[in-house]
RNA sequence: GUGGCUGUAGCUCAGUUGGUUAGAGCGCUAGACUGUGACUCCAGAGGUCGCGGGUUCGAGUCCCGUCAGCCACCCCA
């Protein structure tokens, strides 16, 4: 077994039946993305190593531990994605599409982590995601939170929570690393190991501890409302008050910090108890100031990252998978000439856009039947030595149990005549 | 990167204080039923017990290493 190639740690492949359920999410998620006027760009898959960088933040993990970088053969730094909000920015950017007004964009791809697998958590990851520039007003938000917000509703997942923060901008958020120093520098001695480490390096963090040892300080800690600026108040405000119109239920939850530098103002995340600690299967927010410092226009942006993995994992939790419904046409042919004469037909029947399916073996007609179960064929047509000395096959509906002789002739006609009978 | 748990048939799992030829259910293949799918009965195929090393007369079982999975931490989708 270990002599054999397996996958890589913390990848998976993705085999039928479970492919053909994400190729239905999936394409459940482009006809949502277009209803809101978002038009999809596929990038690379790997990038140059100083856009993540610069773009996600040299001191966020992500940065720091957990990209899959390469040397190529012409000495350039490449890197895995690990996100993909820096890549959107800079096709955007490359292509001037900033040029052009505001700009609404949708992915959905895998990106690379090189993280410890565990549940909810693979090294590659698939994402859907959107990314609105170009305006700086609360809307903006509204309306990408709606378009996360509708893929959980028409999923009918009920255990979904939308969380909200604000961490301000450039001018009010050092404010707010100042007064959680403040606040936590004279108890450091009583935080966890990993809080005192934080403290000096990103205090944010320490509001999202679990350690028990921290949730005391963090209880009394002053939250992102109170040193806000106004500027960012009122678009805090803003944003609330959009959700409340459009009917969006929402907590304000000021210990959401997300681990990506790049934001400013809103913040938030859906997460589910479907999925374990990591119970985030969306998050996003505002990036005022991304799109300057990789070297574009001062145009600002709102998104999120939605995991397909994670999402999936809530659709489980949710209930069973409806059984899909029987359709298309099992070919039963029983012996070499019984064959010959149905393969046309299975080919005409797949021209008309039928599903047709075709065992080659010699078997009998009660294996042939159960290979139609399995297939979860609608009708069976059945041709033996019997019907073709008569000139005429058998049509079995596999729901009823009812059958009918029907006569054989050309493959066309035939398979003209078998669309009208199952419609 | 750290810690805990677990690797036996395609799947889910038994396997006694270490003892001869490693088992069950489901699934698969075939038969009973000579041409009719959800039930029943019968048979068959399928495993170098994750991999490597060690202890032992003897290892699926004990020890070490390694790889992988799961769960948690860190972090995040």
């Amino acid at each position: 077994m270990s002599t054999n190639i397996t996958a890589p740690r913390g990848t998976q492949d993705l085999l039928p039946p479970e492919s053909t359920r994400r190729q239905a999410l999936e394409a459940r998620i482009h006809v949502l993305a277009a209803r809101f006027g978002y038009g999809e760009i596929r990038t690379p898959i790997f990038e140059a190593t100083e856009l993540f960088e610069r773009g996600v933040g040299g001191t966020t993990d992500i940065v720091e531990k957990e990209m899959y970088t390469f040397t190529d053969k012409g000495e350039r730094s490449l890197t895995l994605r690990p996100e993909f909000t820096a890549p959107v920015v800079r096709a955007a950017l490359e292509h001037k599409l900033f040029a052009q007004g505001p700009q609404r964009l949708y992915y959905v791809g895998p990106f690379f982590r090189q993280e410890r697998p565990q549940k909810g958590r693979f090294r590659q990851a698939h994402q859907f995601g959107v990314e609105c520039f170009g305006y700086t007003g609360p809307e903006a938000e509204a309306e990408v939170i709606s378009i996360a917000w509708e893929l959980v509703r028409i999923h009918g997942i009920s255990d979904a929570v939308l969380n909200v923060n604000s961490v301000g901008d450039a001018q009010c958020r050092p404010r707010y690393r100042e007064a959680l120093l403040a606040h936590f520098r004279p108890h450091a001695g009583a935080l966890s190991e990993d809080s005192q480490r934080r403290l000096e390096r990103n205090p944010l963090r320490i509001l999202d501890s679990k350690d028990e040892r921290d949730v005391p300080l963090i209880a009394t800690a002053p939250t992102f409302e109170d040193v806000l600026c106004e500027g960012c108040r009122e678009h805090f405000a803003a944003v609330r008050s959009l959700l409340d119109t459009l009917g969006i239920p929402y907590a304000v939850n000021p210990r959401i910090v997300r681990g990506l530098d790049y934001y400013t103002r809103t913040v938030f995340e859906i997460t589910s108890s479907a999925l374990g600690a990591q119970s985030t299967v969306c998050g996003g927010g505002r990036y005022d100031d991304l799109v300057a410092s990789l070297g574009g226009p001062a145009v600002p942006g709102v998104g999120f990252g939605l995991g397909i993995e994670r999402f999936e994992m809530m659709l489980e939790a949710r209930g069973a998978f409806e059984t899909p419904p029987r359709r298309g046409v099992q070919a039963i042919a029983l012996g070499a000439q019984a064959r010959l004469t149905l393969l046309p037909i299975v080919a005409e029947l797949r021209r008309l856009e039928r599903p047709a399916f075709i065992d080659f073996n010699d078997r009998k007609v009660l294996a042939h039947l159960k290979i139609a179960d399995r297939n979860n064929a609608r009708h069976a047509i059945i041709v033996g030595s019997d019907e073709l000395a008569a000139g005429e096959f058998v049509l079995r509906d596999l729901a009823t149990r009812d059958e009918e002789r029907l006569p054989l002739g050309r493959a066309q006609d035939v398979a003209a005549r078998l669309v009208e009978r199952m419609r």
